[in-house]
DNA sequence: AATCGACGGTTACACTTGCAACCAATTCGA
DNA sequence: TCGAATTGGTTGCAAGTGTAACCGTCGATT
């Protein structure tokens, strides 16, 4: 007999069960406001907090599609966020960084992110968020140190 | 001077990285081999999970947006692996339960999640995911009782 | 019983997304 | 050293998605 199939109790469901919720509660603070889409806010994220990137840097840090990515910097780059810069060496990459405008509305952006998770840092209890976090960490590292489908 | 600010630890942003990355992962298993979409694979496990349900009774359970729930069962039905079943007390509703092939089909599916999930447990260690549901479950819980904008 | 509002479910439309094909620049290999 | 394979990045297209508007049914109020 098989054992049971329960699916509130199977990860990829529950975590992207969570991970909707969480990320659609997030973005109305800052959809409206800002008038920027989900992938443009983790563009803007990813090199205000880095600092100068390529798009396919961004791509690994943040797990965005290169299509996504592209498309995201380009938003950025219309609104005046950001601004290419050539690499003499390699003349394929683009380094990526923001502009003053750019950094002033990670700034504000990031601002309704610290807000945002210390309230729910005190609904929640002390620790609980690094809990989750160290959670998945390891669960990040083991899908990637053994790839189910090589490349 | 503000805190600062580490994307890293910024749990909505945590949160999807890694859901996206499961999903595409134990997507693979399943996408290829069944032709199977993602909303279609939750309809059918609640469906296979749960037993007979309407398509808002789907849509509570795995949170999907109704018209998606409305295109899933669609799909299914067409594959003849749900039958709907009239109510006579209330013509507005449908009741949706899987047919001897869709059940068949759910077997075959969970039994690939089963696999899938344990052999992420091995890589993990024992109690590593409950830890993580349960961490999953109050978020979920701190989200919807305190909803910041939300019918 | 007629009316109004709410509800289950579907659909039209516009927007977003991923895949694949592509371009240009670089590296590899015989 | 020249061509093939690879890489960073963009784009055409088809498929997927959410919003809003809709249809038919139900329940309550009158």
């Amino acid at each position: 007999m098989p054992a049971p199939f329960d699916l509130e109790s199977f990860l990829p469901y529950r975590l992207n069960r969570a991970a909707e919720l969480i990320s659609l509660s997030f973005s109305k603070e800052y959809k409206q406001r800002f008038q920027m889409t989900r992938p443009e806010w983790r563009a803007l994220a990813a090199l205000g907090s880095v600092g100068r990137m390529t798009a396919t840097d961004i791509g690994v840090h943040s797990n965005m599609h290169k299509t996504k990515v592209s498309r995201a910097v380009h938003a950025l780059e219309e609104r005046r966020w950001l601004k290419r810069s050539e690499n003499a060496a390699d003349r394929r990459v683009e380094h990526l960084e923001l502009t003053a405008q750019g950094q002033k509305a990670y700034r504000e952006v990031a601002d309704l992110a610290r807000t945002y998770q210390s309230t729910l840092e005190k609904a929640l209890g002390s620790g609980a968020i690094e809990r989750i976090e160290a959670g998945l960490a390891d669960v990040e590292q083991a899908l990637l140190a053994r790839p189910r489908k090589r490349a």
